[in-house]
DNA sequence: GTAACTGCAAAATATTTGCATCCTT
DNA sequence: AAGGATGCAAATATTTTGCAGTTAC
């Protein structure tokens, strides 16, 4: 449907197929962290829990969506913004997950302050989770 | 068979049992996070699966430990330190994950730096994982 | 003695793998 | 045509719940 979604895919060497044009539409739809669950109760069955599982795997792979930290177990998946597409991956913005409507955000304004690590400790990646309440609960 | 066990448990209102210390001890043991899984294997069946799932649930509650976030989905824990034995809980340190040797450690002299989120928002509590090469994997 | 803790069985949930088939390139 | 993607079945892992028996206080 949206040429949007096949540009996507296009831009990291993956198939275009009907099940991930669906999928990239969920993240496209909503801007917050969405998990497997979601995708496969949005998809009501459209699709395979497996076929689920790949391509999530396929788009983490390529760069397309990151893993995002939750304070339960769940994993959690958002886009990368453009500044990943061309292979220098930044993920250093604050994921916020609100404890009343359960969302989590990603902020991509507010960006992850370095730290100095004790002796010997060399960062790679970083993720902060923000747990509160989010702008609109806290507005209600 | 330590002292420090006992009062841990009593501090926390818990009652003193044979699963209760051995899990308590693991924890002193090892300064780095731990999950079910470690424990477990730890115990090498002295105790039941489920047993190892309900005593963490109960030192969660009790506060007598805190989740530590993972980068795959597995669930961590670690001892608080003593800021938080009397209620007041702070769990304001830094997390450290080696993609080497796998272990999770607290820095505990390293402190979650504050942010300022947009209109809105409000933090209550705050997860700071870094993923990296740790001191010891570092110098070997 | 009583409420809490434990072990066992089993259910619910989450994730992975093998294989035959189908589809994108 | 060929390799990758999908669906189905099933294995594996993770976590929770019910219940009866045991134990700490």
């Amino acid at each position: 449907m949206d040429s949007n979604v096949k540009q996507l895919l296009k831009d990291h060497s993956l198939r275009l197929t009907q099940s991930r044009s669906d999928i990239i539409s969920i993240f496209l739809e909503r801007d917050v962290a969405i998990s497997h669950g979601d995708i496969e109760f949005a998809m009501d069955g459209k699709y395979d829990r497996v076929t689920i599982y790949r391509t999530l795997k396929s788009f983490l792979e390529s760069g397309l969506i990151h893993k995002v930290l939750d304070d339960n177990g769940g994993a959690r998946y958002a886009l990368c913004d453009d500044a990943c597409a061309d292979g220098d991956h930044r993920h250093d913005h604050i994921h916020f997950k609100c404890s009343n409507c359960e969302r989590t955000t990603c902020l991509d304004g507010v960006f992850i302050p370095h730290v100095k690590l004790p002796k010997g400790f060399e960062a790679a990646e970083s993720n902060y989770l923000i747990t509160g309440v989010c702008d609109k609960c806290s507005a209600a």
